[in-house]
DNA sequence: ACAACATATCAACACCTATTTATATGTTAG
DNA sequence: CTAACATATAAATAGGTGTTGATATGTTGT
């Protein structure tokens, strides 16, 4: 059962602007990117985080709030620690698409 | 010859993610957003861009310029005006995605 | 060339936000 | 229960940025 792709152009609502824009905007501040791509490979705890990205624990927790509140990434405890990953598989998607915007910088010759 | 999809996790290089970063913080304006989805229908004008969405023609401008610049738009001259429309297609793709990643906001149970 | 229109640029302000530092909460081992 | 570790939260600061209003550039018709 595929899931059925809506065009673009039919995401008109206010809300549903405002909502998409606000996971973007998580996505457009590079510490934060880091932090996700990060987390895609497999699940791993702040301190790791933070270690792996030489960002100050508080930092990396303050981000991962953030992207967990915006259902970007999950945290699962284990004792001490906590694992965070991506919450699904679009995230992966979403940065693979932008990953192949840039590869292709000039379709059309641009005089500036 | 279809593109290799590389993986994620291979960009890891300093630019390569602030320059994603640069296009996902474009995309994270709702005002900048709108405009982007306006041009992916069909080129149209700054002024029309300004009409439909209820925005100063100088505000659009400003915009256009910074998403121009990013190589997510393109804009051609046709007499005064000037039509603006999607450079290529993956931008819709990374929308198409997070649409995708905003419809389905539940995988897990999220006990909070 | 001039007038009218379309778009672009500039400077200023107000607002937002990433980072730091300090403190608090929560978990495990002894 | 206490100590040590891991993560989270709070307040303060500094830098970034969207919007506005005025001005400039560019194009078309007369």
């Amino acid at each position: 059962m595929k899931k059925k792709r809506q065009p673009t152009v039919s995401i008109r609502s206010e809300d549903a602007i405002v909502q998409l824009a606000d996971l973007f905007r998580l996505m457009g501040d590079p510490t934060r990117l880091r932090i996700i791509l990060t987390c895609l490979d497999v699940p791993i705890s702040v301190g790791d985080i933070a270690a792996r990205l030489d960002l100050s624990p508080s930092l990396v927790s303050h981000h991962l709030r953030l992207l967990k509140a915006a259902r970007v990434l999950r945290g699962e405890r284990r004792g001490k620690q906590i694992f965070y990953s991506a919450l699904d598989a679009h995230i992966r998607c979403v940065i693979d698409d932008m990953v192949a915007h840039v590869g292709e910088p000039l379709d059309i010759e641009e005089a500036e």
